[in-house]
DNA sequence: TATTTTTTGCAACATTGGTGCAAAAATGTA
DNA sequence: TACATTTTTGCACCAATGTTGCAAAAAATA
């Protein structure tokens, strides 16, 4: 486990930090997304504040994670499990939103519907969002 | 028009006034989604920062407006155009962000394609959010 | 008009996120 | 390993965004 999450930050040309490693370990082992908070939270302070706001800035820019949209003014973060590139995300799923759980998963096997857009409008990127229940949830 | 923002207000049983009425106008007058801050911004300052923030919850609450999820941590709302009521939203069609003008519109006409979930996931709402380029800047 | 209810403005606070810069850690080389 | 170079981190400080309590003001009701 250790040694996978070396090799994807040196994939990454990244420097192998304490920190990157911690983060990066706290998303290949959640099962859903990640706010800022929830990651401060689980790392005991052991690091700044900013810190933690410039790996996931450097993660996303890498094309390690993606972020999620939402309507309550987070960002949430997940994992790219797609061969996403630096500058470059592919990511193509649904994302589901429990409502009771409060949790925000990645339906990496739900894939995004084509939408039909009117006259003149050019399409880059489709985030589709579901809330409701989650399976463990009910 | 003055008249039609005075019955929306009463049809919902909210006191008219000043900022409400002022609000509401640029709703029925903009034509893509607005955020806080722009609402600030076009009413010179008459009103407190507070004042806005309260009536944007209230006319969501009472299902005059939506918000809209973005990637940005940004709230953005929009006008119902739908037969939204309090506390239950039925807005079902597809929101367009543009990365050249930065607007967002909802397209009314574009409607939510279906999607099927795995088993035990039980589906609420879907948002659909497509960016890319709008019908103005090409 | 007078009374009651609702809304507003203010002050104060909390949370979230960003920047510049020096110290510390990681990397590359000998 | 030791040293020089590059990268990352922590700190202090700042800015934007959003919330709450409460008294004053405005709107609705009688
Ligand atoms: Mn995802
Ligand atoms: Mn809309
Ligand atoms: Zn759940
Ligand atoms: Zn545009």
């Amino acid at each position: 486990m250790m040694e996978q999450i070396a090799d994807i930050l040196k994939k990454n040309q990244l420097s192998i930090t304490e920190g990157r490693k911690k983060i990066l370990n706290m998303f290949l082992n959640s099962p859903g997304a990640l706010a800022h908070a929830d990651i401060e939270k689980n790392t005991d302070a052991s690091f700044d504040r900013v810190t933690v706001y410039r790996t996931l800035q450097t993660f996303v820019e890498k094309g390690i994670i993606h972020n999620i949209p939402t309507t309550d003014n987070s960002i949430l973060y997940a994992l790219c499990k797609d061969n996403c590139e630096a500058g470059h995300h592919h990511d193509n799923h649904v994302h589901f939103i429990c409502d009771v759980c409060d949790k925000t998963i990645c339906l990496e096997n739900v894939i995004i519907p084509e939408v039909r857009l009117p006259k003149g409008f050019t399409q880059k990127q489709t985030d589709v969002v579901i809330s409701g229940i989650c399976n463990k949830c009910k």
